[in-house]
DNA sequence: GTCTATACAGCGATAGAC
DNA sequence: GTCTATCGCTGTATAGAC
């Protein structure tokens, strides 16, 4: 029995390692800021293999942002398993970017919508889709907190969904070019501040 | 005397065409999204014609943001000239931002800040420039603001400011993939609603 | 499923005529 | 100051052997 990948451990496939590399690119150079030369690289493989995989460099977008979204899903649903206070769970959000803060990282989906004008119409949907997504679970957040006494803010529950996810990016985009993960976190927690429906 | 150029107008010179070309380019599709070959079209010149104004694509980047940076203190000076209270200067702010907006463009340095990593170093430290000089500004006012009774909001004028900054580079990062000015608009009101200092 | 080899377009940049 | 022409490199993508 081998040491790696015994048991029950789900096997990493090929497409598997491409598309973290992809990721880890598109997250910090833009998807039109890396190749499929970079990829072949760091897995030390031929660009010819990877087109085996993804035909298109499209191909291998789509698969980026529906993973991602995939995996973002799972953790909101985790939170709402996991987490009942409204002001509890938007802190679990904000940890969800922080970890990617941590990585050295900006939020792929905000990385693509700066690239948003040069991408394939799919992908531009696709985007699309993922802030709604997000938008949604924060507007239900925003409403239950409210309703609970814990939360208090101006606006409707999906302008104030819609500003704060814009707020945690755009703190993400611009702490980056510090490198300053602590300028990020002191952000997120006046946004999130802001929300509170006790004083001071 | 011509109609065109008459008088006291100030000549348009071509490499400031070349600029407003690259700009609207750089704001819409990124630095990285844009070529020599689509300023050269525009223009109706030749790719070489535009390397004898700016020698490479790092010079062309440079004077980008050295331009739009000098155009943007200037915009705040006025500001400060001809407005005198702190959340009426605030909102003049957010209308500086809005004037993007409505050319469906997005911040020259925010759409930079995401392809930081990919950026000449001179362009790197002109952009942290740029959000310097704008965080400053803004926390002068927001330190003014909460001095005169006007503005009220939770965290150092400086940390506040920096959030401010993140929250509208977002918020038009987000609200360009939807196309959606009022989406904008709507994130910025909430913005700056949160810096009142009067109920409601 | 990975390789070698290659096609072809686009990129930034330069030389030199006008 | 703009042009034609071209260079060297990199990009995405494909064909076909193994």
């Amino acid at each position: 029995m081998a040491i790696t990948q015994s048991g029950s451990a789900p096997p990493v496939t090929a497409a598997q390692r491409i598309l973290d590399v992809a990721e880890q690119l598109a997250q910090t150079r833009g998807f039109n800021g890396f190749s499929y030369a970079d990829v072949a690289a760091e897995l030390s493989l031929t660009k010819a293999s990877l087109h085996y995989h993804f035909p298109s460099k499209a191909d291998l977008g789509r698969a980026l942002i529906e993973r991602y979204h995939q995996v973002f899903l799972g953790a909101l649903e985790e939170i709402d398993r996991r987490i009942p206070a409204a002001d509890a769970r938007l802190q679990r959000y904000v940890d969800l970017y922080d970890s990617v803060m941590r990585k050295n990282r900006m939020c792929l989906c905000g990385m693509l919508a700066a690239e948003y004008t040069t991408l394939p119409a799919a992908m531009q949907d696709q985007l699309r889709r993922f802030f709604d997504a997000n938008e949604s679970w924060l507007a239900t957040v925003l409403d239950d907190g409210r309703a609970a006494g814990v939360l208090a803010f101006r606006g409707t529950a999906r302008e104030r969904a819609q500003m704060v996810l814009g707020s945690l990016e755009g703190a993400m985009l611009v702490a980056r070019a510090y490198d300053d993960g602590p300028r990020f976190r002191a952000a997120a927690t006046l946004v999130l501040s802001d929300l509170r429906a006790d004083p001071a």
